[in-house]
DNA sequence: ATGATAATGATAGCCGTTCTCAAAGACGTG
DNA sequence: CACGTCTTTGAGAACGGCTATCATTATCAT
């Protein structure tokens, strides 16, 4: 079963009623594999015919952000972006290059274990973290002077 | 020397000159330890009888960020908050209660060196991280039913 | 088909941040 | 100290992402 079907169906299941607009953020999002801002979610789908309003595009995904079947990213330029949730055990940070603003996506177990043993020694009981490294990307090393 | 005097001087030396506005906003962050949003400032600065504008404290923190002097913080409530940079390799990173809002800090070396392990193997030169653990501190625990 | 009810989308509003520009202040010089 | 120049300042307008509003449209059980 896809990301895109079992979202369907949860988004379905929690409000009795499916939508044209709904349907449409969600197979557009099912189709990447990173984030995407509200914007570029609008934009995409108003130039493949759709016409879908602002509105629309934040109600889904505040809809499936409340379900967990999106998460929010924050990459600090004060623009919210979201990307499906394949897997439960199985997510991915960001790296994000100052120059060229290309967002890359990683996986490291041994930064997710780190973070884990932080939140055990603290009596918080952490429910979501965020990392972001800010930094040059490969190609804009070489380029720079 | 005090962090406040560094960076009036760092500032001075930048600009050539020294006016009110910026210098109550170094020493109002020079008392913290933790951050402070734009806004905060703002009314900090107003109830303790200064006539500070917007653009001023925006323009101050500005200036400081460019130097290195004060690190940005987002706690992705689309706020930036500012913290004092006190000393080169000695920061923190942040827990945030999603009931109460309470932000508290933390350091932990394992976190660190793990993201510098993870910035390493990318071909990646990264100039900064930021770190957001999300949950529910263990007061709101206690008092949840 | 019908009607109750949810989804939709244009638009107005909100709020943090940035821009603009005239007035005030800082500093080097005479 | 007074003057002139150049920076800083602050009120308010403008901007951009996001949310609220509400009349219209679409959905679905009956
Ligand atoms: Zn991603
Ligand atoms: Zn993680
Ligand atoms: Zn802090
Ligand atoms: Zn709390």
């Amino acid at each position: 079963m896809t990301w895109t079907d079992t979202t369907l169906s949860r988004l379905r299941e929690t409000t009795g009623r499916s939508g044209g607009a709904r349907r449409l953020v969600v197979e557009l999002l099912g189709r990447q594999d990173c984030c995407l801002s509200a914007q570029e979610i609008h934009d995409s789908l108003r130039d493949a015919g759709g016409r879908v309003g602002t509105a629309s595009v934040y109600r889904a995904l505040d809809g499936m952000d409340e379900l967990g079947l999106v998460q929010r990213v924050d990459l600090g330029d004060g623009v919210a972006r979201y990307e499906p949730v394949h897997d439960e055990g199985h997510h991915h940070h960001h790296l994000v290059c100052d120059d060229c603003g290309k967002v890359e996506p990683f996986e490291d177990p041994g930064l997710e274990s780190a973070i884990e043993r932080v939140a055990g020694g603290r009596g918080y009981s952490v429910a979501a973290h965020d990392v972001v490294l800010r930094g040059a990307c490969e190609d804009c090393r070489q380029h720079r002077d």
